[in-house]
DNA sequence: CACATTTGACCTGC
DNA sequence: GCAGGTCAAATGTG
């Protein structure tokens, strides 16, 4: 993240209050399209976040034009332009906004079932998310594992999901989701991005109307412990494990019908990531389709798509799966480009303020 | 070597 | 004080 010098902080904050404004009127105007909840949360959240970098980008300039009125000393212009002071201040409100960010954070919740015919489905997600912790939930049979986006530290998203095996059914999974991932788009934005040194991550560089609502091709191959030790707990006795071993999973409503082998590929931890299984030469060609998750039907679909509700997912699963063809919201990459991209009356650019 | 998971310690909210 | 959530060092893997 470049600090800048004021005038940069002058114009950012210019701009950020410009879409702040821009951010009302659309809430006020969706308010009479009687928007559904995760869409209302979706708006909440960028306000958030708007209020939030004003927040910021107005201490950093405090801090920078104090320092500049107080330290007469030139500042060098290689070096870093915040201060030491304003940097320990940045970090001081970064983490008090992190906490607050956790509250105001949307939250949805999916699941995610083994069904146990052949593709895995559903919980991968199209992002990548990495595994930061792992912890036994009192009254729960099985821990749960806190995943985030493995874009977090190079682009700052702070997209995390909760993935925890059911207690009443092991092939049930419950997938709480937490924050929106920007991480497509702060790489469309062209933010400075630690460059991806596999091939595989080069994937989630797509066209930019592409980028904005699909997920990347480095599509993630493991949510993962928890599918793995149910490999080996139940799936070892139930499938025949030949050369491509599947299981097939949904998640919510969704199908995946892009494999991934839950083989010893996929259970080894480290070793640079997941190759993607969907560009593998293994892929079925169902691959070239996709499905959201959630947040991205109800939030970029304009509405066209259905709002999961966390009670219809045991339903939706159902349907899902009894007839995948006509109910569930599977859709192929062209459908989510003619669905989902930004309304161009939209007010709101975020090219302008990222 | 880079990037992943694992896991105990630490932090935070109730 | 406890439980849930996160951090970060240790470790594993290709």
């Amino acid at each position: 993240m470049e600090g800048g010098s004021s005038w940069d902080l002058s114009l950012l904050l210019s701009l950020l209050s410009q879409g702040e404004q821009q951010t009302r009127q659309l809430e006020a105007n969706l308010e009479a399209a009687s928007p559904d909840e995760h869409c209302k949360s979706l708006l909440q959240q960028i306000r958030s976040n708007l209020e939030e970098a004003i927040s910021m980008a107005k201490m950093m300039d405090n801090t920078a034009g104090t320092a500049a009125a107080s330290d007469s000393s030139p500042r060098s212009n290689s070096g870093s332009p915040r201060s030491e002071n304003s940097d320990r201040v940045f970090k001081e409100h970064e983490r008090r906004e992190l906490c607050r960010k956790r509250k105001t954070m949307p939250k949805w919740t999916s699941q995610a079932r083994v069904s146990g015919s052949g593709a895995a489905e559903g919980l991968e997600d199209g992002y990548s998310w990495r595994k930061y912790g792992q912890k036994e939930i009192l009254g729960a049979k099985h821990p749960r594992g806190y995943y985030r986006c493995t874009h977090r530290n190079s682009v700052g998203c702070l997209a995390t999901k909760q993935v925890q095996r059911s207690d009443k059914d092991p092939w049930l999974f419950d997938i709480t989701y937490r924050g929106e991932h920007t991480c497509l788009q702060k790489l469309l934005q062209g933010a400075p991005v630690a460059a991806p040194k596999d091939e595989d991550s080069h994937q989630n560089l797509m066209h930019p109307t592409q980028q904005q609502q699909q997920p990347p091709m480095c599509l993630e191959a493991k949510p993962q412990a928890e599918i793995l030790e149910l490999q080996n707990q139940v799936l070892s006795s139930s499938f025949s494990f030949g050369s491509t071993p599947l299981a097939d999973f949904t998640l919510g409503s969704q199908l995946f019908p892009a494999t991934v082998p839950l083989d010893d590929n996929f259970m080894g931890s480290g070793g640079g990531g997941f190759s993607s299984p969907f560009i593998s030469p293994t892929t079925t060609t169902d691959s070239n389709y996709f499905t959201l998750p959630p947040f991205q039907m109800s939030s970029y679909g304009g509405g066209s798509m259905p709002n999961i509700s966390e009670s219809g997912f045991t339903e939706i699963i159902s349907a899902a799966t009894s007839n995948s063809t006509t109910n569930s919201p599977r859709v192929n990459a062209a459908f989510m480009m003619d669905h989902l991209e930004f309304d161009p009356v939209f007010p709101f650019d975020p090219a302008k303020f990222f």
